[in-house]
DNA sequence: TTGAATATGCTCATAATGAGTATAATATAT
DNA sequence: ATATATTATACTCATTATGAGCATATTCAA
């Protein structure tokens, strides 16, 4: 049995995980690192061919450090900006993930490893420190999220057509009805009208449950093989399903991924998240680029611009951007003072996609 | 030094607490335990006057078993569910609490404390088990969050006071400042137009911060006497004000408390949470009363209506209830397909409040 | 029989929202 | 120079959602 790094009981070990999002030309990116930690690699992941030819990209991640940080989220913020130099300007407590797949202890004696992760906003900076973080297209890593030029064909000939697949092969009536209602709620026919851009985690669960995402397997994989078992290889047609649904993330960092889309995409709507994604002064297209690039879709612009003023959300500075294209955009600031005026701060999301 | 409960080597533990929430006849409760569970309690509440004559209560608790339970939500039903017989109708996490006043390390060298916090809607129902728990009002924990007879004489006559007496104390102007807009914003005097339900963790923090809350006290002599030393007991004013602001709770646990509140209060307008907290059928004048018991106001009863029809929520059954006064009223139960149909399926509160 | 209490139906003014048209000001291509 | 693309900004219009209220119906208890 391999020596268990950090306890001699077997029990659980705190780490954190950061979901660190900025926005820089309508791409929103997310900081990966490269490697897993040594410390937290198996040494399956160490060796197996799977860990080091993939070296799938992670989250930053760092353990808890309780004898140092008086709070957990005081903990992430420290070294975050001790690895990467940024300056986080926003940080908000996601969730705890404490799954199976994030168990190491079946496989190496070690402890149960249970994450607490962050969602963090910043602007886009070059990464100081290790170097091996690196931003990290977002939609690289849940590109059926991306309906900004409309409904992603992904889901039409990739996504849909595997699920409706899936829903036949259900046991049952019973099981076949639920999987039906599942795939009707996140992958519906229905127009982007009905399209819920907040469930996003419900969606990513679905692909892993029906299997069409490369990391079920490999997690089936590792799992099989800590107990000594071998598990064949997935037919073709769903590898390739899989290959076509992006980079797989190390561990569960996908879900966590998808966990932190929901939450910002949801939190636009009552508090005044997007300005942290921008510099002090911008014009109002490049705060509705920002906006578009979180809810993932298309924004009707005076509809867009009427909501602002009405809200008093932002107020004009006397500078003008002349680097565009065409007629030069007035520069705008957000008003600090709304959240004191008013209980909800945000951008409401309309009901329904609009043409510029 | 006692005995650590679970390792060795120190580090951090992890726990899980249970937030558990009925309301019957108007009146929301959560489920609490009377007594700090041994292995958690330290020597020096054990001993103090502080807490055996008070024995504050605390929400109930259980260690994470790593060994047993494939995820967190799973080993949190499990506990629960063994200790109190009760059914859990709903589960969600609500926040991970590592906060310096769960440090037991300084006092007893036992690890720190992480607690993962889960907030569950039930049915009030007798409680089996120990026979530790028992079902309290919510609000008497947090009683300036009850507005349903218009802004509480507590908030009038002792908050506000007491917060423009903690401004006034601010060191310099600019701390005044910042301690000015915080208490305006939590406890302003708009009226219930402008009070934001939602922001019951900012209000609670904002007291605990003005010392205003017990707990303060407790907390700092806690700490204070771990490192050997004494606290002055506080002024005999601000004792009194702490004693208003109602029963302490073990730990943070108010702090837990105030986040399930205002959690429960937002997700009311998006998700379909409140039946999980009545009958299959119900009135809809029983909907809104639950409905107002959580959001803490009074609605317009004939609006309240409208929005339900014309949302579909619900669907008469052919029965009625004769038992109240006055007409008998429709049975109703919830619409579940709506879920499939909408993506935002809850119960919108209004911004402004109204008579019957 | 009266009134309190509840249920239920309807109106009305205003605000919010989705969608669109029109015009202004700039850069670049021809 | 002129045309054209591109962006900014102002305004309209129909529909729906919302806050507030009045009016009527149906029951039980005094």
């Amino acid at each position: 049995m391999a020596k268990a790094p950090v306890m001699e009981t077997p029990g659980t070990v705190i780490g954190l995980t950061a979901v660190i999002l900025a926005v820089t030309r309508e791409v929103p990116r997310v900081l990966v690192v490269r490697r897993l930690r040594h410390d937290l690699a198996t040494p399956a992941q160490r060796g197996s061919s799977v860990a080091l030819s993939d070296s799938p990209d992670a989250l930053p991640f760092g353990p808890f450090d309780a004898a140092n940080h008086r709070t957990l989220e005081l903990g992430l913020r420290q070294w975050v900006e001790e690895q990467t130099g940024l300056d986080l300007r926003y940080v908000e407590q996601l969730y705890t993930f404490g799954n199976q797949y994030r168990d190491t202890r079946e496989i190496q004696g070690g402890p149960r490893l249970v994450s607490v992760a962050y969602l963090a906003l910043t602007d886009e900076a070059p990464v100081a420190g290790s170097g091996e973080a690196r931003w990290h297209d977002w939609y690289g890593f849940l590109p059926w999220e991306d309906w900004r030029d409309g409904p992603p064909e992904l889901v039409d000939r990739v996504i849909r057509p595997a699920l409706l697949r899936w829903v036949r092969q259900a046991r049952d009536k019973a099981s076949r009805r639920v999987r039906e209602e599942r795939v009707e709620v996140c992958f519906g026919l229905q127009p982007a009208a009905r399209h819920d851009r907040v469930r996003t985690l419900e969606r990513y669960e679905l692909l892993y449950e029906a299997g069409l995402v490369p990391e079920v397997h490999r997690d089936r994989r590792t799992l099989e093989a800590s107990r000594g078992l071998t598990v064949p290889d997935p037919d073709p047609k769903a590898f390739e399903t899989a290959r076509l649904l992006g980079p797989p993330m190390a561990l569960d960092n996908r879900r966590i991924l998808a966990t932190a889309l929901g939450r910002i995409r949801g939190k636009l709507a009552y508090r005044p998240v997007v300005f942290e994604l921008l510099a002090e002064e911008f014009t109002l297209l490049q705060l509705q680029r920002v906006v578009e690039a979180l809810a993932g879709t298309r924004l009707h612009k005076q509809n867009f611009r009427r909501m602002l003023m009405a809200g008093e959300l932002v107020e004009p500075t006397d500078h003008t951007d002349s680097s565009g294209r065409g007629r030069p955009a007035k520069l705008y600031c957000f008003r600090r003072e709304v959240i004191r005026e008013r209980a909800m701060v945000g951008v409401r999301l309309p009901d329904i996609r609009a043409a510029e």
